[in-house]
DNA sequence: TTGTAAGCGTTATCAG
DNA sequence: CTGATAACGCTTACAA
C-alpha cells in the first residue's frame, strides 16, 4: 500500500499552463483542441500519471459508468455463465459491475438494489426467477434501466433476453412422448412462483398434457431426495428446469440400481459443465449462456445512451444435445 | 424507468429550517444533535424519501464503502463459493463489490487493478493463482489495501487467507503411500508459475519423494485428456491441485474400463459440489471455502479502517473426506 | 481553439 | 448544539 496523492486534472493544466476545461477536453476527447495542445496535455498526463476521479467525473456528469448485477446465487452455474458474457461485454464499453448477491430472496433484493440507486449506477441487469411483485414494481420504477438476463418479467415491461422455453419444452416434451405414455412424464422444477417456470410447464403441457409436475428446490439434494417419489410414481422420464437437480435424480437411481436410460430417462435444461461431468452424461435443452448475458449488457448499453431497441424481447435460439440419459 | 430527481441534503435542510451539517451529523450519526431536532430532521428525510449521494460523499469523504474483488474466472466454483464468503461479510459491513474477472490473465489484472484504482475503491480481494512479479509489485503499491484470498503473495508481503496446503498434501501423500509405491503416484497441478502449486508440491513430495508431477489446466477436459498418460505411464494414484480435472480423470478411467478405486484412486482437494456429484464420488481435502473468504474480506474491513492485525497470514484448518476414490 | 466560472451533493473545519 | 463556508475533482455552458 503506497501513500501518495493521486495528480488532479488540476495539477495538469497548471503544468502545461492551460485550463482547466482544455484539459478535460482532451482526456474525454470532446470538442476542438489544437493538435499541439493536445500532445502538449498528453504528454504531462503521461508524466504525471495522472488519472480521472470517477468519483469526481461521476458527481459533475451524473454518469458513473457502473453498472448493477444482481444475481441469485453465485455457485449456480448457470448464472455464473450469463455473468461471464454480462462482464465481458460490461468491459468492452468500458463499465464496471457491481455485485449483487441476492440468494433469490426478495428482502436481499431490495437492499440490492437500493445500494444501486445510492451508488448511482447507470443500469443494471437483473437475474432470477422468483420475483416478487413488489421488487417487480421497484424496477419498474428504478431510476435506470433495467434489462432481465435468463429471467422473464411477467408484466413484459421490462426487457429481457432468454430462449425460447415454451418451444424448448414442448419440443422436449414431444421427444419423450415417443416411447412413454404421458403418465410416466413428468416436469420438475422449482416450487413456489416463477415465471420462467410457468413458461416451461406451458411448453410441456401443450407436448404432455397427461404429464405430472414436481416440485424441487433447484439444488443437488432436492432432486436426489425427489427421485424416490418420481420412481415410486410409476415416473419414467423427467425434464428437469435446472441441472443440478437432474444430477441428483441421475445418481439416486444409479444408487439404487436402476438404470438410466433402460429404466428411467433424464433431460435437464441448462446444460452447464455439469451435466458433461455425470456417468452416464445427462442429455439437454443447450442454452447459449454467454450469448444470453452478452446481448443483455449490449441491450443495456443501448438503453442507457438512450438508444431506440426495436425489439426489448429477445428470444435467442436454443438446441439440444442428447447424451447418454435417454435413448 | 422513473424520471423523478432525487432530493439532496439541501432539500431536506430546507424544510426542517437548519444547516447542511445539522442534517449530515444526523445522517451519519456524528456529532452532538439534539434529540428534537434529530427527529425533525429524520421525518424530513423519510418524507423526502431522501438518500445520501454515494458520489458527493465519495468525493467528500474519500471513502467509497466499496471494494473490488478480482477473480479469475467466475465459473470455477471454487472462487466462487469464496466469492460467495466476501460477498456475506461485504454486506454485514455495508460494502459493496465491484467484480473483476481476471481470466487469470496478466492484462485483464492489470487493467482490472487500474480500474478499481479510478473508482477509488476503499479495499479489494485478490483471487488467482498465476500472478505476475509485475501485478505483485502494483499490488503491493496499491493506494488501498489488498488482501489474498485462497491465494497466495509469494513475497510475504500481503496479507492472506488459506488453509495450510503444505501440511495437508503430505498428508495426503501419506495416505496414499500405504498401499502404493512412491513411483504410482502423482501430483497433478497447474502448469506454469503459481504459488499455491509451489505449496502443494512441497507438500507432496515430503510425503512422497519419488513421486511424479504432471501439469494440467484446470478444467475438467485437460484432466480427461492427461488421464490417458498417466495410467500408461504406470501412475496409480493421484491427488489433483483442483477438482475439475479430478472428474476428467475419473470419467476417463470409468470410459475405459479402468475400475476406480481397485486400478486407479483419485484425491481431489476443493471439495466443491463437483465431486460430490461423480459416481463414484471423489476423495478430497476439504476446505472452509465460504470461510476463508468470509475472513479475508473481515480482514480487509480491519485493514480499511487502520486497524491492527496481529497475524496477516491466516491459515484455516482442513480436513478430509474419503468418498469412493480412494480404498 | 481556449478560458472562466458555476455547479454536482457531500464532508469537515471553524466559529458562534 | 448549530451554522457558514471552503474544499473534494471534474464537467459544461457561456464567453472570449
Amino acid at each position: 500500500m503506497a501513500e501518495n496523492k493521486q495528480p488532479t486534472i488540476y495539477d495538469v493544466s497548471e503544468r502545461v499552463g492551460v485550463s482547466l476545461a482544455t484539459v478535460s477536453r482532451v482526456v474525454n476527447n470532446n470538442g476542438k483542441v489544437k493538435d499541439e495542445t493536445r500532445q502538449k496535455v498528453l504528454k504531462a498526463i503521461k508524466e504525471l500519471n495522472y488519472r480521472p476521479n470517477a468519483m469526481a467525473k461521476g458527481l459533475a456528469s451524473s454518469k458513473t459508468t457502473m453498472i448493477g448485477m444482481v444475481i441469485p446465487d453465485l455457485t449456480d452455474l448457470y448464472y455464473a455463465e450469463l455473468a461471464q458474457g454480462i462482464d465481458a461485454v460490461a468491459k468492452i464499453y468500458n463499465y464496471s459491475v457491481t455485485l449483487a448477491v441476492s440468494d433469490d430472496n426478495p428482502e436481499a433484493e431490495k437492499a440490492a438494489l437500493n445500494t444501486l440507486i445510492d451508488k448511482h449506477v447507470d443500469g443494471m441487469i437483473y437475474m432470477g426467477n422468483k420475483t416478487s411483485k413488489e421488487m417487480l414494481h421497484l424496477l419498474e420504477e428504478s431510476p435506470f434501466p433495467v434489462v432481465f438476463a435468463g429471467s422473464v418479467d411477467p408484466d413484459n415491461k421490462l426487457p429481457s433476453v432468454n430462449i425460447d422455453y415454451v418451444k424448448a419444452f414442448k419440443q422436449v416434451g414431444l421427444t419423450l412422448k415417443k416411447n412413454l405414455k404421458d403418465s410416466k412424464i413428468a416436469l420438475v422444477d422449482n416450487p413456489g412462483e416463477s415465471s420462467l417456470s410457468d413458461l416451461r410447464k406451458e411448453g410441456f403441457l401443450s407436448a404432455v398434457p397427461g404429464g405430472k409436475i414436481y416440485e424441487s428446490d433447484d439444488d443437488y439434494q432436492a432432486g436426489y431426495n425427489l427421485a424416490h417419489h418420481l420412481y415410486k410414481d410409476g415416473i419414467r422420464a423427467v425434464i428437469t428446469g435446472e441441472d443440478e437437480p437432474a444430477v441428483g435424480i441421475l445418481n439416486y437411481m444409479q444408487d439404487n440400481g436402476i438404470k438410466v436410460p433402460d429404466k428411467f430417462q433424464i433431460i435437464s435444461s441448462n446444460d452447464t459443465k455439469l451435466v458433461n461431468m455425470t456417468r452416464p452424461a445427462i442429455s439437454s435443452v443447450t442454452q447459449p449462456k454467454f450469448d444470453i448475458g452478452a446481448v443483455a449488457m449490449r441491450l443495456l448499453t443501448k438503453l442507457m445512451s438512450d438508444q431506440k431497441v426495436d425489439d426489448p424481447e429477445v428470444l435467442l435460439p436454443h438446441e439440444f444435445v442428447m447424451r447418454d440419459t435417454t435413448k
